[in-house]
DNA sequence: CATCAATATTGACGTATATCAATATCTTGT
DNA sequence: ACAAGATATTGATATACGTCAATATTGATG
């Protein structure tokens, strides 16, 4: 489980300029991040609620995997910047993180030629 | 060695509607090719060169990589419709296909909230 | 048709990771 | 402090896939 830095400047433009190989690592683990449609699922469906958030006891019925596999992929989403997290109560609540997928995006951006 | 048909409408909204559970396997497969360093950096290359394009066998140099591997790659990008080839004598050349990137790029748009 | 160069495929191996059951940890309320 | 519920972690298992050496295939040319 490849963990990322949040607070490192992601993405550099992949079809812009030299990208290097740390560079390319950085990028294709985010990307890996995405590459499962169980997380694609949680991202959609957390963008689907008032303030882009839910409760983790929310995420779980609608996937149909298991607790565990889930909070496993909150995990991995959360230390990929991709979501946030808190506490209110007995429940945690994750956030979507849009700046980040908006980061993501503009790495896809296609110079002109 | 998961293949994407390039034919298929791809890449319906991730954070807008309703995401199947088809819709997010076919959407994150398309993530997993670009969940590589290597291929990213193929990408990259690819965008660097005139016409977004080059000979199969200008790609091996550059990564480090062994000529199978990088055939390997240049493969999984075929068929997720990201590159198309075209032979030249005894050269092969590989091209960027910006539509795919694009319709990527608008698949993680962020609803406005 | 034979040869050569470029690219693709096969098979083997190692690593990454999705998944779950079982269990641990953490928070709140009593 | 204890009990209960929510979430996280651990350990085990299975699968996906990146990589290379060896080999096959393909196309051009003599």
């Amino acid at each position: 489980m490849q963990s990322l830095n949040p607070i490192s400047i992601c993405c550099p433009p992949l079809l812009t300029g030299h990208l290097t190989a740390e560079a390319a690592d950085q990028v294709a683990a985010l990307f890996r991040v995405l590459g499962e449609p169980a997380r694609l699922q949680l991202l959609n469906f957390l963008a689907s609620r008032p303030n882009a958030e839910a409760c983790a006891c929310h995420l779980i019925e609608p996937l149909g995997l298991s607790q565990p596999t889930v909070s496993h992929h909150l995990k991995v989403m959360y230390e990929a910047g991709l979501l946030e997290k808190e506490r209110r109560g007995n429940w945690i609540y994750y956030r979507l993180v849009p700046e980040r997928l908006d980061a993501l995006r503009s790495a896809l951006t296609i110079p002109q030629q």
